[in-house]
DNA sequence: CAGAAACGATACCGTCTCGTATCGTTACAG
DNA sequence: CTGTAACGATACGAGACGGTATCGTTTCTG
């Protein structure tokens, strides 16, 4: 079992997410996460002193993780790997509500600023450690920006997600895959 | 001159959207732009119903056109115009403000969502347009899908503004084109 | 099992916000 | 030049919201 405490932080932050979800960030008011949570107002006030403090917690809590690659794979099926894990990790569970309102308040809150810093952070080290499978195969030069490359290689399927321009799907990710290998093919051949 | 009706309406719309590029959708209320417009509040209601029509209003005017290519273009030199009609309006005074605020509020206000349709529907257009010519050339298969060629040309570009991954300048813009255009010989060589 | 910590319920305050109403004043069009 | 439409100033009501305070009750912990 859990103790007290856990169980009222937990029943608080379900209910926060649960109004960001469907009403956006402006939607988590302590009244609204104490009617729908049925924790006391005093006892919200407890475990997080302000408001703000308890939605930079809500985005830090549901902000998904980028699935690191197997180590063992070659650049190519690694980069393949990663993207249905970006795929994966886009289609989660009420992400693509979260996202857009992760990149406007980042905008004006330095703390939701810092929990997508982190989160970019994590994914970008992930990348660099495929990107490096790829500069030991000889199909990426190790002066070749990995924040750009990054950019062009998930740029596509954030945009899909964004904006709904396209389907998230299957698709998508591997013509995201052979678009970005494709380009590397035509600037720097495989075989010198 | 103009007449007044159409100084105080201007008036109410620039303090509207400096409210909005200062703090987001939330900083659009009634009484800061009364107080900022210096436009009286029964004035502000003669002209919009409601708080949320004016601020669709808002976003309807400020969503920024993108500029069609010369149609004497070919299909290469087109799409290299076109990046960079799209990196000028990615870069247009304020826009990487208000995209991440219309990005969210469309997911729970459908006044929105018509707002980002018909800006996606110009924009798909003008693709098109471009597309058509790689058609005639035979750069591009007829049966290829136009909305997620525009999501693999344009992601990149538009996660770059949106996160801030990687500067907005005129190398992504290259690099977004060459790639796109890489994948394309990749997989169906120019000459047959 | 006893003391302490956490909790629930409730009331309350100050502020912000939307929207309405009133009325004297100003600009504009015929 | 005159009537009318638009405007400014202001007050007001009602509700939402953040945050504080109080006090009796429950649950954990040692």
């Amino acid at each position: 079992m859990s103790t007290r405490v856990e169980r009222t932080h937990t029943a608080v932050m379900e209910a926060a997410t649960a109004l960001l979800l469907e009403g956006g960030p402006t939607a988590i008011t302590i009244d609204g996460v104490v009617a729908r949570s049925g924790v006391a107002k005093s006892t919200v006030y407890r475990h997080w002193t302000t408001r703000d403090e308890l939605v930079v917690d809500v985005f830090d809590h549901i902000a998904p993780k980028l699935e690191a690659p197997d180590p063992t794979l070659g650049f190519e099926d690694a980069l393949r790997r990663l993207v249905h894990s970006m795929l994966a990790m886009m289609t989660a569970p009420g992400w693509l509500r979260v996202l857009p309102a992760m990149l406007l308040l980042k905008l004006h809150q330095h703390d939701i600023a810092e929990v997508e810093q982190r989160m970019h952070d994590a994914q970008l080290k992930v990348f660099q450690d495929v990107l490096q499978r790829g500069v030991s195969e000889g199909r990426i030069g190790a002066d070749d920006d990995p924040e750009l490359l990054l950019t062009l290689f998930v740029g596509p399927i954030l945009m899909a997600g964004l904006t709904g321009s396209t389907e998230l799907n299957g698709a998508l990710a591997d013509r995201s895959v052979s678009q970005f290998l494709g380009a590397l093919d035509a600037v720097a051949p495989t075989a010198p």
